[in-house]
DNA sequence: CTTATTGTTCCATCAATATAGAACTACAAT
DNA sequence: ATTGTAGTTCTATATTGATGGAACAATAAG
């Protein structure tokens, strides 16, 4: 298991990477759903789902710049990294964390 | 050949669709280049690539509500729905517009 | 040391979608 | 009528990437 993980600098994350990791149904929801709880380790977010997809879906956003996971013993808590996302890309994400519930409650139900 | 198109009401304009219309390296490129054209028609945007290829980008950014088309004579005219699409998501097409051009430069040279 | 927990890595499978050639349709112009 | 232009539709191929089971690694706890 690594027990490090490379977080892109600011001028790593590019706009067309980071919109392919958004544009997913269950990451949109990692990303929603981290906004609320703030931190949240990987098995806080599985709602049935294997371990290995959600590990993929937190790989993906980590390596596009997402996503912070800073490693506490056998946890691994993830944090967006909003600030500097607004930095680099500003209204991108608030507007997405925006518009998502309304979605949600579209799609779910 | 379709004379007439759907274009969704913006409330039938989602946000997961939309996302994935964008994360698309011609439809980012399309976008842009409508941005900055005001209106185009495929032809116009075809650089190199297939007539067909660039019809099935147009018709997804059609069908996701980003861009509307204008039948006059052959050509079909197409215009971003930018005020509809700021109005839907603030600040989301915005935002991507003002980063796109240091995206291109980075990637295309 | 053994067991449990967390998450990753490996692997195979499957679905979605981009690409592109070819035929076709619609309209315009000569 | 014929030719040209614009764009779509059909079809096949190829690629990408999501899914999920199984084995593994790392830390923690008993």
């Amino acid at each position: 298991m690594a027990t490090l993980y490379h977080h892109p600098a600011p001028e790593e994350v590019a706009l067309l990477p980071l919109l392919r990791a958004i544009a997913d149904p269950v990451r949109l929801g990692i990303i929603y759903h981290l906004y609320n709880l703030g931190e949240a380790n990987c098995t806080t977010l599985l709602r049935g789902r294997p371990k290995s997809s959600m590990s993929h879906h937190f790989q993906v956003l980590r390596e596009v710049g997402i996503l912070h996971t800073r490693v506490e013993g056998v946890q691994h808590r993830n944090t967006l990294r909003l600030t500097m996302l607004e930095e680099r890309f500003p209204g991108l994400m608030s507007s997405i964390l925006r518009a998502y519930p309304a979605y949600e409650e579209e799609t779910l139900g």
